[in-house]
DNA sequence: GCAATAATGTAAACAATGTTAACACCGCTG
DNA sequence: CAGCGGTGTTAACATTGTTTACATTATTGC
């Protein structure tokens, strides 16, 4: 006899729609990817399943927004690592720091949030890598940029140095979020690749053969 | 009333089980890993739902069975790469192009077979990288024990180096299957990453700072 | 101010899925 | 050749995503 389960003036949500991505995020963040329901996000949301269809076509396009809700986090994340660098003398070592600061944070993320990591670039198929993660694109561009203009880039690697570099660093993260390294193997290949990479980078660094 | 679909001396499949994971692996292969239900494998090799739990535990174990098919596949056409280079005078250069052989075939079974390649390390959570992916782990520490003979590879750093590596690859891997870069960039990518891990491997390369 | 209307939520059903239990058929071993 | 274990079928069940019809609230135009 369509009681309302709430009284009154909370007939309304007032929010559903953020309230939902919110829960939905965290029950990825504690159950992955596969407890992600319909039915299950409106219990956490208080509300009946079908109320969530005024806010999202779907559940494919929820899952979409906790993707991208993800991709945000991941982003402030890393940007927050970067600011925590504390300037030094040369504008060099700045660079370099702020620069390795993005690759630590990035791992750490996958580290601390191995499940909202796995999810973080699913549903970006098809699509150039700087678009589905434009946030943390970014600052790895501006970052790029700093050691360019502090001459540590070689100009024949520059167009490709932002995918090269995410790539590496990309690879790792997702061994660790899969917990596939001990805790010491992760900082020593990150270790590599940071160091690698940046080698790679550097002009007059001949390429082999 | 219990009337068989197929007639008498085709009652038992005979080797469903292996049928099965044949048809989920194409059914992966074709449309995703989504694709891949119970309902959608039995009909597909001629058999009613019921009859899978006779040989999987569930949908999930189905799936498990796919994804270390998939690892096998990936071994075998890497492997195929790697014998498919002809053999140089020099022992040093031999080592290297079959070392490149194998990240070579890694990224093209990912952009081949990228809904495949998506699903190989699924279900391997918790487990060390040298367990999950036996088949690959094993050619990797194959090839970077011949660039060790051949004195290619530091001593400071040959603990790590399969990780390194792998996960120096992987990333990139990930990023093909995902179609993120486009065919040139995956090329000019994997070449930065080849020579920065084997630049990285060499003795006397000075770690920074 | 207040009725009309849009926005949002509920209840109840539907179709599809994974899974199980009871039964049927086949091939092998005693 | 009787029976038994392995394999497949049927029919049901619980759970899911989704839709439809209805209820409630918020907002807007007069």
């Amino acid at each position: 006899m369509l009681t309302p389960l709430r009284k009154g003036s909370e007939y309304h949500h007032g929010d559903l729609g953020h309230a939902a991505i919110r829960a939905a995020r965290n029950l990825v963040d504690r159950e992955g990817w596969n407890a992600l329901g319909i039915r299950r996000v409106a219990e956490v949301a208080g509300v009946t399943p079908a109320a969530l269809y005024r806010h999202f076509e779907n559940l494919e396009q929820l899952r979409g927004e906790v993707s991208l809700q993800v991709r945000i986090e991941l982003g402030d994340f890393i940007r927050a690592r970067r600011e925590r660098v504390k300037t030094s003398r040369s504008k060099a070592t700045n660079a370099i720091l702020r620069f390795e600061a993005l690759g630590e944070g990035y791992v750490d993320f996958a580290r601390r949030h191995p499940r909202l990591f796995e999810v973080a670039f699913l549903h970006c198929d098809e699509k150039p890598i700087s678009e589905f993660s434009d946030l943390a694109w970014e600052l790895l561009q501006e970052s790029i940029q700093e050691l360019w203009e502090c001459g540590l880039l070689d100009k024949k690697v520059k167009d490709a140095a932002p995918m090269f570099a995410w790539s590496s660093v990309h690879g790792l993260a997702v061994l660790v979020a899969q917990r596939a390294l001990l805790q010491r193997d992760q900082d020593l290949v990150l270790r590599q690749i940071m160091d690698g990479v940046q080698r790679s980078f550097a002009p007059n660094s001949g390429r082999s053969r």
